[in-house]
Order: C-alpha cells, then structure tokens, then sequence
DNA sequence: TAGGCCATCTGGTCCT
DNA sequence: AGGACCAGATGGCCTA
C-alpha cells in the first residue's frame, strides 16, 4: 500500500488517508479479501464472523434490538473495534504529520532535490539536519570571528592579510570541506558523503558519533548518477550561490553584516 | 534473494 | 477518559 523512497522522488510519504481509512474500515468489519493475513488489523477474537455485516446500518439497527447477553457483548465488541479505528487512524494521522514535517526538512536540507535523485531517508535527513545545523553555526561562529578580526582594531585589519590562518581554521585545509565548496566537490568518489560531513572543527570523532557510516549515502542515493551536477545538484551548487563561503577567498564583502542576512532562502527556493 | 526502508497496526505508558 | 507518544511486530516494495 505504501510507496517507496526509490519510486519517485516526489512521492508522497503520506498514502491517501481517506483510501487507508476505508480500506481499514473494510478490513475491521469483516473485509478479509485482499489483505495481509499476518496483519490483524483487529483484535483476534473480534474478526469472528459475528461481526460480518455490521458495516450495514440495517443489520446494525437489527444486532442493537437483539438485546440478549451475547448479543450485548458483541455490542461492546463493535465498540472497541470502532474505537480501534478511531485510534489507529490518529496513529495514521499522527505518522503522516510526522512525514510531512520530515519533507519540510528534506526540502531546506543542501541536497539534490529532482526527480532522478532518491529521497533521503528518514534517517539519513535526521542525521544531516544535525551536521548541517552543526556545520551552519561553526561557520557562523567562524564568520563571527573573521569579522571581529578584520574590525577589532588588529594588525590584520586587512583583508588578505588573515586569509591564511582564517582559511586554514576553516575547511579549505580541513579533511571535511565545506558541501559544495571546490574543495568539496573536488572528491568525486565521495559524492554525497561531504553534505554529511560535520563541520570542519568536528573530526572522524564526531562524524563516527554520529553514525554517518552507518548511513552510507553513497550507496544509490542517486538513481542514476547526475555527472554534471553533483551530489549536490542544482539545489546547492556552492556556497557562493546563496550562501556566501566564509572564507576570504570567496570574498565575504566586509559590508554584509551578518549571517542573519545570508540568502538562506536559496536552499528553499531550489528545493521547490 | 537478502537487506533496507517504509506504512500500518497494536498495546503500553504518560499526560491533560 | 481521551489523546499523544512510543516501540515492537509485520508485510510490502525496491535495489544490489
């Protein structure tokens, strides 16, 4: 009944609730075509053939006038199954808003977003929010720093002149560049590992504690491989395309005042 | 065919 | 009491 990541990258994690809802409906009172045998979706002693048919208003205004000791505990039967529906429709509701929630987080997420690219999984979207909000304020702090450099009053007030140092702290030296950054997209044989990757100052160390290798993204996230784009895809092509690359070599105009002001928006415009 | 991922059902627990 | 949340079980679909 469900669709898988694979089929389509615009899959809907959430089936039609009214057709599952009908569909349980069936099944609950006695609908036992066409469905899982192992998967009660009642209780055992409930799907008894007693129950066939109350489905009818007729026979159910019929069961009520029978008011015999059986009759009215198959009563508090339909009652309990109805309440069974009633709870494992919430339950449906409940994992489908969690769904929903889940896309909105693929959608700002740096990654592909396009028909021949698989949709990230449950896990592996969990896992890159959290390097990626870890990486977002490393850089912010990074960029805080650079900024409190260049105008605290220092000997390397100039612009080039902290280039060096800065940039090395950062990640074009680092063992984990930045997603999108040349030094990034310059490891083809990584491709959709380094928007995982923690930020720079986090090490194997943390991208272990993570548990990033259990991920392994790079194992047909793509459904087919997109030479051109990257892994990254039209929908974070670098960090110079919406979000400007802290390092001095990608010219951080000194002007821009903070991080609050990054056109973030370009994550979410591309995702669509 | 095995493994991964997912949706759904279900019972339990906690909270309001 | 009712609802939200959680975790285990189960089966379907897809890919390597």
């Amino acid at each position: 009944m469900d669709s898988d990541t694979s089929r389509v990258s615009s899959r809907p994690s959430s089936p039609e609730g009214d057709d599952i809802f009908l569909s349980a409906v069936k099944k609950s009172v006695g609908f036992s075509g066409a469905v899982s045998s192992t998967q009660s979706d009642s209780p055992p002693d409930l799907r008894g053939a007693d129950l066939r048919g109350l489905s009818c208003a007729d026979e159910e205004a019929l069961a009520l006038k029978m008011l015999s000791k059986k009759d009215r505990k198959l009563l508090s039967e339909t009652e309990l199954q109805s309440m069974r529906l009633k709870i494992n429709s919430r339950e449906r509701k409940r994992m489908h808003d969690l769904n929903i929630a889940m896309d909105g987080l693929r959608e700002v997420m740096p990654y592909a977003h396009g028909p021949s690219v698989r949709k990230l999984s449950k896990i592996a979207t969990l896992l890159l929010a959290r390097n990626y909000i870890l990486m977002l304020s490393n850089s912010l702090e990074e960029m805080k720093r650079l900024v409190s450099e260049i105008y605290g009053g220092g000997s390397g007030a100039h612009h080039t002149s902290f280039h060096p140092s800065s940039c090395a702290t950062l990640t074009h030296a680092a063992a984990a560049p930045l997603p999108g950054h040349p030094a990034a997209v310059s490891h083809p044989s990584h491709p959709v590992h380094h928007p995982l990757l923690p930020p720079a100052v986090s090490s194997a160390a943390s991208l272990s504690a993570t548990g990033l290798s259990a991920v392994r993204p790079h194992h047909g996230l793509l459904k087919a491989p997109s030479a051109g784009t990257g892994p990254l895809g039209a929908g974070f092509q670098h960090w110079g395309a919406g979000i400007p690359c802290p390092c001095s070599m990608c010219q951080v105009p000194p002007h821009v005042s903070g991080m609050s002001s990054v056109s973030m928006p370009r994550l979410t415009s591309d995702s669509k």
